[in-house]
Parts: C-alpha cells; structure tokens; sequence
DNA sequence: ACCTGAACACCGTTCAAGT
DNA sequence: ACCTGAACACCGTTCAAGT
C-alpha cells in the first residue's frame, strides 16, 4: 500500500498546459465540445477547476490550444512537409489527406479548427497553424510558384478542404436508422419542416446519407490541383 | 400622454415566434453569438428571459430557428427558384450568389448554418433549408440529371458554398492595422506563435489580408459548373 | 510554487403564482 | 392565455488563503 488508490479520474502528476490540452481534447472527442467546461476538465484531471487558471487564461484560449494541439499533431507527421526536390502536387495530396485523417479522428473538434479566429488576426483563413501556413506557401515559391499564385493555392485548398470535410464529418452524424419509416424520425422540430412534403427529399434520401466521400474527396482534388498549377490559365 | 414611455428597450406588441428570431438574428449581427442569451434575447424584447419558452423550447432550438430565418429569407427571393424551363447552370450560379449574400449579410450568422446538425438528420450536408434542398433537387432531376448526378452535384455545391464563405467572412474580420509594425498586434496568443519567425507569411501578409474573393468565387463556380454539369467525364 | 474555498456575476430551465 | 418571481443546478473567473 504505497498510496495509489484509483481516485476519481486522474492520478497525482502536476498540471501542465500540454496535460491540459490533450484532456479537453480527449474529452471533446468523447462527448463533444457542449459537456466541456472549466469545471467537468478540471474533475477529469483529478483537480479544481480553478487551478487550470495557471497554465491557461481563459476558456477561449483554451479553445484556441486545442485547435493548435491537434493541427500541430498533423504537422508533426514528416510526411507533411514540402521538401525543395519533392513533387508539389503530391505534397498537396499528401497535405490534404493529412487534414482529411484529422477531421476524421477528431470530428467533434474539426468545427473549431474552421470556425475559431486565427492567430495571426491578418492571415484569417482557417487551418490556423502558422508553421503548416508558412511552409505551405515557401513550398509552392520554391517550385516555380509567384507570390500570387501561391496565395491563390492557399486559399483554394483551405476552403476545399473546409468544405469537404465540414460536410464529410456532418454526414459522420448520420444514423442510417429510421428513413425508410415514413421520413418521421421520432420528432421532426416544427410541423412545416416535416420531410413528409418533400418527396424528392424523401426519394433521394439513401443516396444522400450514403455519400461516397473518399472518392469525391480524391477526385475534386485532382480536379484542384489542375486549377492550382501555375501553368493554368487564370479566369477571371 | 397616451401610455407609451420610452422604455428600456422594445414596445408593448405580444410575444410571438417569429418577433424572437428576428430579435436573435439582429443581436447576433449586432454583437456575435456569445452575446447571445435568453436572458439578454428577453431584455431586447422588454420581457423576461422565462417568457420566451412559451414559444421556444430551448436555446438550442432558438439557434435552429435562427439559422432557419436567414436561410429561408434568401428562399424568398423569387430568383431562387428553378423553374423547369430555366437553364440550371444559371440557376445554380443565382442560388450561389443568393447564398453568398446571405453569408455576407449575417456573416455572424453564417458558421451557424454551417456547423448546426441539419433538421432532417439523415440528410446532413448543411444549408439546411429542406425546401432549398427539394427545389434544388428537383431542378437538376428535370434537367436530364440522374439521381447519383443530382445528389453529387448538390453535395458539390454546398461544400464549395461552405469553404469559400466561411473563408471570405473570416478574412472580413481582419483590421488590416498594423501588420507592418513588426508582425506583433498587440498581444501575440504565445510567444512560439510569434509572426516574426515566419519570414515569407510575413511577405506575403498583406496579400492573404486581400484576397480578391469575389473574383475567386465566380472563377470556381465556373470551375463547379463544368465539373458536375451531366455531361462530364465521371473520373474516380 | 501550486492548488483550493468561497464568492461574484452570470447562465438555461422549471414551475407555481400572478394578472 | 400570457407573463413573472423565485428557485435550482450549473457556468467562467477572481482572489485571498492554505500547504
């Protein structure tokens, strides 16, 4: 009896903004991003909820540390990086389906990643780590890329990437359950949205649910990385 | 003297469903969502936060409602419509321009309608209008669409909606200030985000800061368009 | 140095009571 | 029928106090 007893959540190690950080996002991957609070992460890290206070300002920043932890994750993945000799368009393939597995082993934190304001108020678009940003647009100058284009490319795989992903992991949501019954789910949220009266809707609605994302994902991209190319004619 | 102070903040009319969303959408626009509470919602309305359950179930619903206002605001508009005798590519490209619209007027608003869980659960790409859905649907499908190539091309169209908008409202936020003093606004988040270590981001700032979106957006649709239009070669 | 207790000003929500 | 007061179980955050 050398005084480990299997206590409420979490053993005796001392706080750190890092423990911190992995417990929230532990947890907003368990029960999404509603049950966190101040209060159940500090309980889930066997302390008071007053004493994260320490190691992070608030609970926006904190918010702010998650969608870091998780983005610098991928990035630390050597295979994220754009070396000068590699071949840029498999860099961005490569790139885009590392943000892809990020959205998919963290669905209820990819929102956050879209939605959050960055860190570099001036830079904006999404995917906020500055590190990933940074080597991004060196990587694409350093292959024949003009200032322009390579913000172009930026931004084009940014929204690509919000957009697929936001909808790939709200079809994630989806149970398969209870569409064949008359398209009443238990309770539709107000009368006039009853999908009763949409019969394409209601027709449609296993190709809907099903989605062949994977696919659409590797196809749109190709179709991207076409446009993206600094030999492509620019329309306007 | 007749009875009508200036009061607080809202006059005397009854209570009713659809006086509180637009109360929710104007203070959302006003002061963002966190701003946001039933109790706050209920001062603006000069009623108590209880007394708006008669017609809201809950806060969660209340932002369902918001989210199916705005939405339903730009279905309004009779250039939203497809009508068996128009030409689908221009109708797709006056629903983008209606959506993008909508995103800049309540760009507060708009990762809302991104990011809620959709009212018919088993549909779940967002824009969740379902009456949006149906005639967008029903449109492709008398236009010699299959229903695979309907359902792909609206799956196509919201995620490029979804990218591009939340990536242009995020740039709208930016104070374009100071961005050449040194890379340091103010309070950097932390110090290893410091901008000055990231020498190209910051050569390139203030063309991230610019982006000429409005250009971008038309490019792509155009680019959409072609891709998902019935003819196209279906590469995987 | 690191954590806690108590406190403050808020939340969303319920329900009996007022008009 | 429609709204309110009081109450409950929560929040985020501050700060003096404990160890």
């Amino acid at each position: 009896m050398s005084g480990e007893h299997e206590r409420a959540a979490a053993p005796r190690e001392r706080l750190d903004r890092h423990r911190i950080l992995v417990a929230a996002v532990a947890m907003i991957d368990e029960s999404g991003l509603g049950e966190l609070s101040m209060r159940s992460l500090g309980r889930s890290l066997g302390v008071e909820a007053m004493a994260l206070y320490r190691y992070v300002p608030s609970r926006e920043s904190l918010l702010d540390g998650v969608v870091e932890l998780v983005v610098d994750e991928m990035y630390a993945d050597p295979l994220m990086h754009l070396l000068p000799e590699d071949d840029w368009q498999d860099y961005v393939v490569r790139l885009a389906h590392g943000v892809r597995r990020l959205a998919l082993r963290h669905p209820q934190v990819f929102p956050l990643v879209a939605t959050r304001p960055p860190a570099a108020p001036w830079v904006r678009p999404p995917l906020r780590s500055l590190h990933w940003i940074e080597s991004f647009l060196a990587g694409l100058l350093s292959h024949r890329f003009t200032e322009q284009q390579a913000v172009d490319a930026y931004q084009a795989v940014s929204s690509f990437l919000l957009g697929h992903l936001l909808l790939e992991i709200s079809a994630m949501g989806v149970d398969v359950v209870a569409v064949e019954e008359n398209g009443t789910t238990g309770q539709e949220p107000d009368p006039g949205a009853a999908v009763g009266s949409y019969p394409v809707l209601l027709r449609l609605a296993p190709l809907l649910a099903a989605g062949h994302f994977a696919d659409e994902f590797d196809a749109s991209l190709a179709n991207l990385l076409h446009r993206i190319a600094p030999g492509a004619a620019t329309q306007g």
